[in-house]
DNA sequence: TTCACCAACATAGTTAACCTAGTTGGCTTG
DNA sequence: CAAGCCAACTAGGTTAACTATGTTGGTGAA
């Protein structure tokens, strides 16, 4: 599949999938074949996949569920239309303080649950 | 460097690079260190690097100039007026990870407080 | 029936290795 | 001296292997 263009492949298959997405082929809601399934599909090795589908949840367009597949994301949730510039300070703002308090919420956990060991092996 | 907050190091490196182009310590048109150098800074593999570097590279902060190093940007011409799609995907993968983050440490705590820490089978 | 276990499959993260290709500076050779 | 070669850097792309972890369905025992 992946055509010798210059472009390279996980962009080729990102591009590919974000078209497939977009243009309503992949409907919201629905998983991408598996990661082997695309690795077949397009010629190319797990990691290319992998890479693709990761530039793709990193934009938003589809979300991974680790044992389950990785689902294309409802349009509206995912790409909020209109003025969201004056949204985008106040959350960077909120995330910001979440990420601070999430952190340190961890830290005491971290040191209070070392001590007795739980939930460490399976 | 990359502390063990279940945060991947490829985002965390990531997130120390963006914080420091965005911070003004990294000025527009000064280069990053180089990938070996900042494996080196970060005590991570060259491939964690090259991930971190690559996604940065994707939001548009850096640019990559094969044989001679990767460069910030400048942050007001480097984007397209209106074009906010970094900024969101940005923002949705901190917001994805800070839920995960949340999740785990809210069932760390039902667990080592109600129960034994036996953590459901399942 | 119900529970526990297990195998198969899924995403996710990490590492190492190899290759291509551009840049730079020094050294050799004409 | 000047031209060209070459070694040592750089980023970028690809692949393979391994680990961790979550999901699901089947199987067998209580």
């Amino acid at each position: 599949m992946v055509r010798n263009t210059g472009r390279p492949g996980y962009l080729q298959i990102a591009d590919d999938l974000r078209a497939q997405i977009q243009g309503g082929s992949l409907a919201p809601g629905t998983p991408l074949p598996s990661t082997a399934q695309l690795a077949d599909r397009y010629d190319a090795s797990l990691s290319v996949v992998k890479m693709a589908v990761g530039i793709l949840r990193n934009e938003g367009l589809v979300i991974g569920q680790q044992g389950k597949g990785v689902f294309v994301r409802d349009a509206d949730e995912e790409r909020p239309a209109g003025d969201e510039q004056a949204d985008l300070a106040e959350l960077r703002a909120t995330v910001r303080d979440l990420s601070v308090r999430l952190a340190k919420v961890e830290e005491q956990l971290a040191t209070s649950t070392s001590r007795r060991p739980g939930r460490s092996s399976r």
